[in-house]
DNA sequence: ATCTATATTTTGACTTAGTCCAAATCTTGA
DNA sequence: TCAAGATTTGGACTAAGTCAAAATATAGAT
């Protein structure tokens, strides 16, 4: 059923070794660069092109497979948690990125006073602070 | 009071030509990117290296005189609204950027269910959607 | 008003993350 | 097994931003 091979077919798109690779590799290492899973998915298959690498990441969150978060001042983060709206806690000194579950309740986020004429379909946060580990550091 | 010139130097900085108008040429076009300001700057005081657009932005960000935001996409924006906790509502066909007031009252989003040892001092918020003249066009 | 120490600006090369394109290769359905 | 179509590769290219050294401007003291 999660086959991972099953999930590409059932969304039309034929199965190639790069592709599930790509697709295990964000499943293995949640919130990696495209360059980090180019090499994951190195170490599991030998080689891969970035090019290969960034058509499986756009058609796979294009396909709602997976997810891309974009933080100020790093390269695209990918992950395979698409199912529920969790948002994201990022560390200013380290990087490192942890999910936090949603506050308000189910999608609560949509709600805007003043939404200005625009139809919203997805609030994004990013919490920025410190962890504890860099706060121990200090 | 709100004297740019006074301004920078309250925060201890030395008044350049520079300063001053990547200061204004902010204020004058909220949400705008490094090379459309760059533009702004030079059409007042006739020119300004790219580094120095980059620097002044950067300082004046420090201090808190301006705010970056760096939406998915897109080069960073600045804006001279730092007062006041609010966020933005992006369009994705036109990428027309607009503030919208924080919801929960003051500053709200910083409450998280597990926030996992971090100290958080932000909650950044991206509202995406489409604006009404893209759905008109539609 | 001038000088000097310090800070800023400029210039130009460089880096990183990502995109574009044409040729070669692989998938899938027949 | 084959052909048509999609994917992958390789290589050049772009955009946004950073680095470093030389030239220039600012601010405080004389």
């Amino acid at each position: 059923m999660t086959d991972p091979a099953a999930l590409l077919r059932q969304h039309g798109l034929p199965v190639t070794a790069q592709r599930l690779a790509v697709l295990r590799a964000v499943s293995r290492r949640p919130h990696a660069t495209a360059d980090e899973l180019a090499e994951e998915v190195r170490a599991e298959i030998g080689a891969i092109s970035r090019q290969s690498v960034y058509d499986s990441l756009g058609l796979l969150e294009e396909k709602g497979l997976i997810r891309r978060i974009q933080p100020a001042g790093s390269a695209a983060l990918y992950e395979d948690r698409v199912a529920d709206n969790h948002h994201h806690l990022i560390c200013r000194t380290c990087g490192v990125t942890v999910d936090v579950d949603c506050v308000v309740g189910k999608a609560p986020c949509l709600d805007v006073a003043d939404h200005a004429g625009f139809k919203i379909d997805e609030a994004e946060i990013i919490y920025w602070g410190t962890c504890s580990a860099c706060l121990a550091k200090k």
